[in-house]
DNA sequence: ATGGTCGGGGACCGA
């Protein structure tokens, strides 16, 4: 079972490249985020063609999450229960056996913005959410664009980073509150080069500098991060034309 | 600086 996140950054744009890596990287599960499409504009039928189901929550212009996979999902939330918001930034659904939940952390803007207030209280709202879906889902598996950077290993540039969003201390830890739940960041649960990020910032050649943050997260139950052979980040796509941002970051588990 | 969206210029958002 090979499953994989991508912000793709406007899949208007970035379908070619989707429907490219899906055929060269063949995951069972691919979650997307920033779609930044309504969902009715998704488009289901060349994922279809590719040999997948899909579902999106989409809106206009902004945000938007989908999940593709080879087999059908059920039991979707695309709401945390009792927190009222009209941006689409979550998808939960069960495939195979396996609760997923797909996310796009709001990014905060800056530690004095009203964002970064609205994020602190989206993280709350998925403590929340993630403390009831462990509880009646042993293989659960919580995974997209995080926008935390959760170490100063995953930051091409700590010290410049330090107090900023995306590294802040009340951000990393609203994190490790919700890996305290009882999940593993798989990632890091395996040997990996030095310096292995999965955005890199499209001004100042920032990939060509390798300039760039780990900020889209797999976490896996504790059960089902026992049955993880690998986690890795696969930086090929971001050296395509017109590439989105991030890159995919993908987890395989066993039977 | 760069890229996407909406809209038809330039503001907003991203990280």
């Amino acid at each position: 079972m090979k499953i994989a996140t991508w912000n793709v950054n406007s899949l208007n744009v970035r379908l070619q490249h989707v429907l490219e890596w899906l055929d060269i990287a063949n995951p069972d599960i691919l979650v997307l985020q920033e779609i930044k499409q309504v969902t009715e504009a998704f488009p289901e039928d060349a994922f279809t063609e590719a040999g997948y189901v899909s579902i999106a929550s989409g809106q206009k212009t902004y945000n938007g999450v989908a999940v593709i996979s080879r087999s059908q999902s059920t039991d979707y939330v695309m709401d945390f229960p009792g927190f009222e918001d009209p941006q689409r930034r979550i998808l939960a659904c069960t495939i195979d056996g396996i609760r997923v939940v797909n996310l796009y952390v709001p990014n905060g803007q800056s530690l004095e913005s009203e964002k970064y207030e609205y994020k602190l209280n989206w993280l709350q709202a998925l403590q929340n959410f993630l403390g009831s879906e462990i509880k009646t889902h042993k293989n659960l598996v919580v995974l997209g664009d995080f926008n935390i950077a959760p170490d100063d290993r995953d930051v091409y540039d700590p010290e410049k980073w330090r107090e900023d969003v995306l590294c802040s201390p009340a951000e990393r830890a609203a994190l490790k509150k919700i890996i305290d739940l009882g999940f593993v960041d798989v990632f890091r649960q395996f040997e990996q080069p030095e310096k292995t990020y999965s955005w890199w910032d499209y001004r100042a050649a920032g990939f060509r500098r390798n300039a760039g943050l780990r900020i889209d997260l797999i976490l896996a139950s504790n059960n089902l991060a026992t049955i993880c052979e690998a986690s890795y980040i696969d930086r090929e796509p971001r050296s395509w034309e017109r590439p989105s941002d991030h890159t995919p970051v993908l987890a395989e588990f066993s039977a």
